[in-house]
DNA sequence: CTGTTAGCGCCTTCAG
DNA sequence: CTGAAGGCGCTAACAG
């Protein structure tokens, strides 16, 4: 089953021209007399011989391969960006190497360390400790040991601390954007429900919420807004929390921190019968379409978020770190309506 | 920023010992006198420095790379099973490589290509092609001769022609599970809804369904079998079509091909106020937990299913042929009930 | 247009 | 226990 690998140089003899020529019609960049070039060409076919890409790597100190760390790609907002990237990059002639820290920090920190023994070209890099706000100083030791060597970018993300390019959504616009999107239905009583506190993401969407309500002159309760975390059952403990605290005053519309939130707290309304709320989730992942009613959500720019990823990545040689913020835009659907 | 990297030479120069000790105390499998052992792990420490991999590669032949293809790892089912591979590989010392086709032949050929070239020890295949009962002459002459130089083995999948390991979920088991766990609910009357024809998996579980039927003295109307795709808008058509087709004699349960295609068929007939409809699922993502109400689904055995097949690449070397069965089981939810 | 010659960074005999 | 030397497969000057 496994032959041994035919190399350049078996073709060189067989043709008999010297390695360096089949080097050159192989990376045609080169003036090769068209008689050589077909026979050489032809003996590639007859062997089906493949240049050892690991050699080419060595030598041309290029590997042609970006790693890509976060946390799930089971979750299908990384994977949204992550195949974004990915089908931006094959045009490029990079091949991906995904790293899924499962949260993590060992395992991010071992990808970190076996990417850039590999090689790669360049890291990019998407939650886990990029978005702590207090990341801890081996953590970010890590992270400048491996910027030492090659670039690193990150993906809505930031480090205190760390001086990287990076590309964002401007997640506080997507907050705006449901703000104001519910406000022109009629809705003046808002709730914010998941997330962690200390999470940059979430304090950046929390501090959106705030600025946002104060804008249009909404009520503001301390108690609509309830941190509970990412998953489904945190949107079902969010309403549960909220119907518990808030009692008869509820709002009448719901923002998820995310859509995973938001599908809990859609859950946990029919199940006890509070229909009078709107839903708003963010990500704008399949989870958002599929379900009933369709959830309206915040979505990111993933196409552009993973293409503009590579691009630093393949570009930041030349250039000095560069922040890229991209607006997100609204998938409006059944969930969103006038309150009764 | 990039700071021309430190080699093997450079500790083994400033150790005032020969590359050969460094490459010794490094691999840590040979006698070095724990003295200039510690000397050049301090050395090592000091400047950071870090194999390259590829050097390693091109000189021990072996990359610790496995290549993974699959369609798109959006899709949970997909982004499961890789997960798993990827969390046992790590733990062998591999680190894979993803190759999403997006269903493309083009791309799934440029992968096949590209992982070889860059010295993979082996590939993983799913879906695409190896999921063809009439695959085309390119396609398994691209694989033969990838095979020639590494292991390629499936999951999931089989193609006429082409002899190489397989990891399998028993899904024809998968549906007699359902079809039992129905019966056992009282249902009679079942339809099987989603798929193409022709393509292996679907196959497989529309004749075990028949099967099924027979085994079990259950009504079979021909109509209560409907092929529509694998999206959630295959599902709504199915149920439409279900209705037209059946009018007023509907089963009183239905086996989605997927989720995706069960979920849809849940909205649908939602729209429709048809209720009496117990639902059933195929491959246990997430989604069946966030619907509502929760659906019953049948589970790969998504851990074995990646641990196998890393396996099989990293065995395959010494060992013939071999396919791996694997048993599904139930996962059983709110969504199957009896029959009013 | 083509061949010769050095390496790329590391590992692995083979001698000490 | 340690060093010297060769080579993995390919590319990039440098000569012709």
């Amino acid at each position: 089953m496994k032959q041994k690998p035919v190399t350049i140089y078996d073709i060189a003899k067989e043709a008999k021209v010297s390695t360096a020529t089949v080097s050159r019609v192989i990376a045609n960049n080169y003036p090769v007399s068209e008689k050589t070039k077909k026979m050489v060409l032809d003996l590639i076919k007859k062997y089906d011989y493949q240049p050892n890409a690991v050699a080419r790597s060595l030598t041309k100190k290029e590997s042609k391969m970006i790693g890509f760390i976060l946390p799930d790609i089971t979750n299908p907002f990384f994977a949204q960006v992550f195949i974004e990237a990915e089908k931006y990059a094959l045009t490029k002639g990079y091949t991906l190497i995904l790293g899924n820290s499962m949260n993590s920090n060992e395992i991010e920190s071992k990808y970190l360390r076996d990417l850039s023994e590999r090689q790669v070209e360049g890291i990019i890099f998407m939650g886990g400790r990029i978005n702590k706000s207090q990341p801890d100083h081996m953590e970010i030791n890590e992270l400048k040991d491996v910027m030492n060597k090659i670039p690193v970018i990150m993906v809505n993300g930031k480090i205190d601390g760390i001086n990287c390019s990076s590309v964002h959504t401007n997640e506080a616009k997507g907050i705006d954007l449901v703000i104001e999107h519910l406000v022109s239905h009629d809705h003046k009583k808002i709730g914010l429900i998941g997330g962690v506190k200390g999470v940059t993401t979430t304090d950046i969407k929390v501090n959106a919420y705030w600025r946002s309500l104060t804008k249009h002159g909404l009520l503001m309760k301390e108690n609509w807004q309830i941190y509970s975390g990412y998953d489904v059952d945190s949107g079902r403990k969010a309403v549960e929390t909220f119907i518990h605290v808030n009692e008869s005053d509820l709002p009448t519309a719901l923002i998820g921190i995310n859509d995973l939130v938001i599908i809990g707290a859609l859950k946990a309304c029919r199940q006890n019968h509070l229909h009078p709320f709107s839903f708003v989730g963010f990500d704008n992942t399949d989870l958002t379409k599929n379900a009933t009613p369709e959830i309206t959500s915040v979505s990111h720019p993933y196409k552009d978020l993973g293409e503009k990823a590579i691009d630093l990545i393949i570009h930041t040689k030349t250039m000095k770190p560069e922040e890229i913020w991209l607006d997100p835009y609204l998938a409006i659907r059944e969930s969103t309506n006038r309150p009764h």
